[in-house]
DNA sequence: CAAGGGGCTGTCA
DNA sequence: TTGACAGCCCCTT
């Protein structure tokens, strides 16, 4: 494994941060960890975080409000259910940002 | 060192 | 509301 780079860090401590039961876009978590613009680069962080990591990844979601993950697959639908174990309501396939987006 | 591609976004038709 | 498009940046090959 490799030494993490410090992006890369810091996008795990913003993460970290988001509290249960709020979510925050691929570009506002980018913006948190001091990287503006970087949203891309915020998809390919938790792309290779491990299965058993204790951070929250399923509280990061597209600026539509909807999982940027294939519909139907497996990762999706466990995203999915963390959401709606922790409150979020879904309304075809989308949640409302007005109301469960994280203003820090 | 070049090329490819990614859990994206804002804008406009 | 939805889809196409062009920016965007940088890690992995």
């Amino acid at each position: 494994m490799q030494s993490p780079s410090d992006r890369q860090q810091a996008i795990w401590l913003a993460l970290a941060s988001i509290p249960r039961g709020r979510v925050v876009s691929y570009g506002q978590l980018a913006q948190l960890a001091g990287l503006p613009g970087r949203a891309r680069l915020v998809g390919q962080v938790l792309s290779k975080l491990p299965r058993d990591s204790k951070l929250p990844w399923h509280r990061v979601l597209n600026a539509q409000g909807r999982l940027s993950l294939p519909t139907g697959s497996v990762r999706y639908a466990e995203q999915r259910r963390r959401l709606e174990d922790e409150g979020i309501i879904f309304i075809d396939d989308r949640i409302n940002l007005k109301s469960f987006a994280w203003q820090p």
